[in-house]
DNA sequence: CGTTAGCACTCATTAGTGTCGAGTGCTAAC
DNA sequence: GTTAGCACTCGACACTAATGAGTGCTAACG
């Protein structure tokens, strides 16, 4: 049995209105829909043929038709067009990331909220391998007696900024001379290559010895936090609570216990580095916690290589219109923003 | 009647209790407790007399004893005394909040996340009013064309940085020497006080007056970000779910609502500035949503004179014991780390 | 032959009922 | 003043019946 034109338009119907009410819907719903026009009898014929091929399921005798993942699947690819945010809503949006400045990590914490707020679902957002990222400028500014702030600018902007111990008795003044130095033989190279302009940096003897290789270790070190756990950002961790499917205690603190593991969601969230957007349908995301939950991603770009990656985690029959549409132009927007800096 | 020695152990045995189990809890679980030793009917005697006074409530005949809000004051009033966290932990929460980079911001959220982990309930932080901190240092870093990222350091260390635009055509060395410019004129003044020297900068026009007006501006604007709604950090927002109290949907809900409203936690937390613990048990908190929980907050310095809050929230059956040590603890460990640079 | 109306059937949901047991209050004895 | 005993209360849980939304099937209709 094939699907034919008003096999779809049935199906299309069931699909939205189940991603609105989260309750099964009957024959009488659909038929009392513009579009389809044909009586509740005619609706449950094709609804059979439906569920016969895999695209609903019962719940129970009785009760209406649920899309099945299967359905979720060919809406997807099929059936979804893409709709253009409003472009009201790309300038709330576009605003809202440039509020912050434009460091790297405060940007990607900025638009996990943003993503957040704009789909009603929790998101996600790894950030990127920086490895590739190009280093720029190496900067120090006294902080106190012995403290210094070293900020990293690189090709996609600030990247990095921490405080380093330098040895005793530098001022201002000193902190600059020692910063031309160090800018003048990590320019230019990716963050990821540092480590083999060790040796030569070293060789470069004199008062600063102790503070290179202390600004080494640093770069270093932060150059593994890509690996680490606070490279994964969650924006409204507690949004899933909205939805019906989670009013279950049991299932609620389920899904959080993913979101605290920020390991496993790097894992399920991370995609394949191009710019489309991948939707993963209930068990398509190995994860059995979250066999009821869709996975949406899309990736962003910061620089010229380093990829990362943000998604929406929610229920199966979430709005992947809605997502689709706010995660495209959000990674576009993040990529922009994010890579600025040529 | 008088609360005799006996009473106060027993109301002590039922509190603790309950704060563990969050189950009425009857006079057969006090009579087995060490410490007590007599019969259930005993017990229930003194429970009725307890309950008579206003310390117990009874939510329904047959039921067991549940400890009233007054009881709960009582308790925090003169039951409790504060238990030290033992030094493995104090530890394992200092190195936590040294890990990170030690400005202002980041410091405060690893607190916040800390605060929640150590006692299992959810965190509130508010930053503190900058505006008492003196500059000690200004200095602009390249980052782009016509950008740049301001760092300002305080006697409290790095308070705030921010990219800014900039005048074409400077290079490092130009915005070096107009960094050192901004310091010399900017040193040691309060950040509030700024508004004030920005016409004596005016005056000292040349090239760089655009750029120092921007820069003022962009001062300004991080002055007033104490009154917005970025500064309020709230630590573990999902906790709650783990207590028997919001299995109820609709109370997590409401409960949720508050922590999202950023406004109305930094009122109901906000504390009067002295460094002691203070305890808001149910009504107390004027939030009728909050009406059954407690706020538990203390402050901490930085810097002179700013304090900042920094506060639990939770059900009334708190562990008051745990969550007022920590808070003390963090309290002061907070003001160490943020008045490090005198 | 596709579409529709009618009707019997299914089954989750809800309200109502009965039982169980933890816990109380009271009374009388120690 | 303390304790044991006993009747009583009331939530929790299990079971049952009524309700109604929704289906599947069949027969009639255009």
């Amino acid at each position: 049995m094939q699907l034919d034109e008003r096999k779809y338009l049935i199906l299309q119907a069931i699909i939205d209105d189940y991603i609105n009410t989260a309750v099964p819907v009957g024959s009488r719903t659909i038929s009392r829909k513009a579009g389809v026009s044909c009586s509740p009898a005619t609706i449950r014929n094709e609804m059979s043929d439906l569920e016969e091929l895999g695209y609903l399921d019962q719940p129970h005798t009785s009760a209406g038709r649920v899309p099945s993942n299967k359905a979720y699947r060919l809406y997807v690819d099929h059936l979804l067009k893409a709709t253009k945010l409003s472009s009201d809503e790309r300038e709330r949006i576009q605003d809202h990331l440039l509020s912050r400045s434009k460091q790297v990590e405060s940007v990607i914490r900025s638009a996990a909220e943003v993503l957040s707020d704009a789909t009603k679902y929790t998101s996600v957002i790894v950030a990127p391998k920086l490895g590739t990222l190009r280093i720029r400028h190496v900067q120090l500014v006294p902080v106190a007696d012995r403290t210094a702030l070293m900020v990293i600018v690189t090709n996609a902007g600030i990247v990095k900024d921490a405080v380093i111990r330098v040895p005793d008795g530098l001022d201002a003044d000193d902190l600059y001379s020692i910063s031309r130095v160090l800018t003048q033989r990590l320019a230019d190279k990716p963050l990821e290559a540092v480590r083999q302009t060790f040796s030569d940096l070293l060789r470069n003897a004199d008062q600063s010895r102790k503070l290179l290789g202390e600004t080494l270790a640093v770069i270093e070190r932060k150059l593994e936090a890509g690996g680490d756990a606070s490279d994964v950002i969650v924006g409204g961790s507690s949004r899933f609570l909205e939805y019906p499917e989670y009013s279950d205690v049991n299932k609620a603190r389920n899904f959080l216990s993913v979101l605290e593991s920020r390991d496993r969601l790097r894992k399920l969230v991370s995609g394949n580095g191009d710019m489309e957007v991948t939707i993963r349908i209930g068990p398509e995301n190995h994860a059995p916690e979250l066999s009821d939950c869709s996975i949406v991603t899309a990736s962003y770009r910061v620089g010229d290589r380093s990829t990362g990656t943000l998604g929406i985690i929610g229920p199966t029959r979430m709005n992947y219109n809605r997502v689709i549409s706010v995660l495209d132009f959000m990674g576009r927007a993040l990529s922009d923003i994010l890579s600025e800096y040529k």
